[in-house]
DNA sequence: ATGGCCTCGGTTCGAGGA
């Protein structure tokens, strides 16, 4: 079983991408982040005739999130129940038994600005909410953007970003929080190179000179930890033409 | 030193992203 998570930056511009890369990456389930489109623009069809199933929450211009399936999806709820929220940043569902929740966590644009207030918000009831959701599902995965890079290695200059919104220590321990509920951050159970990153800046030349952060993760709940047997960054998709600044992950489960 | 790109909405620039 494999799970993954994508940022498309615009599902409407990278559709034809998704459905390249599923073709050669036919993984169990895709969770989609910025698909910036409201539900009545949503490519269903398209992506039914992939052979997924899909879930999609969206609004205008900004955010939305969907979960792709290969598999029924049942119990599908939108949002945090504990946080009000018009913008539409999670999705989840449960797929063959696991529960899978798609976020897209706010981006925070610079320290001590209302974004970032915002964003720590939004991250405290994730967390409070996902420690009553393990309490029902023991077998959760919480896969999206996470506009935190969790430790300098994740940093291509920790020293330029340190502090730095996406860096900062408070982003940092709101992750870990995450971790404290009993989730493990699939990348890091196994071992990795150096420099491996799931974003690049569209400017500079990012791409090419490896200047990245690695902000995209699956975090898994300890049932799915113990079955997981590898996870990896698929670069490919960064190198197309007209490319997503994120590239997908990926995260194999035994079944 | 600064900003350098992409997407959207809606016009030919501003907001937001990260």
């Amino acid at each position: 079983m494999k799970l993954a998570t994508w940022n498309v930056n615009s599902l409407k511009v990278r559709l034809p991408q998704v459905l390249q890369w599923l073709e050669s990456s036919p993984v169990d389930v895709l969770c989609l982040q910025e698909t910036k489109l409201t539900d009545d623009k949503f490519p269903m069809a398209e992506i039914e005739a992939a052979g997924y199933q899909v879930a999609f929450t969206g609004q205008k211009t900004y955010n939305g999130v969907a979960i792709l399936s290969r598999h029924p999806m049942t119990d599908v709820v939108k949002n945090n129940p504990l946080f009000e929220d018009e913008q539409q940043r999670i999705i989840s569902a449960t797929i063959e038994g696991i529960r899978i929740v798609c976020a897209y966590v706010p981006n925070g644009q610079a320290v001590g600005s209302d974004k970032y207030d915002y964003k720590l918000r939004w991250l405290d009831a994730l967390a409070r909410w996902l420690s009553d959701e393990l309490k029902a599902a023991p077998a959760l995965a919480l896969l999206g953007d996470y506009n935190i890079a969790p430790a300098d290695a994740d940093v291509h200059d920790p020293a330029a970003w340190a502090g730095q919104v996406l860096c900062s220590d408070a982003e940092r321990a709101a992750f870990e929080r995450l971790v404290a509920l009993g989730l493990k951050d699939a990348f890091r159970l196994f071992a990795q190179a150096d420099k491996l990153y799931s974003w690049w800046d569209y400017r500079q030349m990012a791409f090419r000179r490896n200047m990245g952060l690695r902000i995209d993760h699956i975090l898994l709940s300890p049932p799915l930890a113990a079955r997981c047997t590898g996870c990896e960054i698929d670069k490919l998709p960064r190198k197309w033409e007209q490319p997503s600044d994120h590239t997908p992950v990926v995260a194999t489960l035994a079944t």
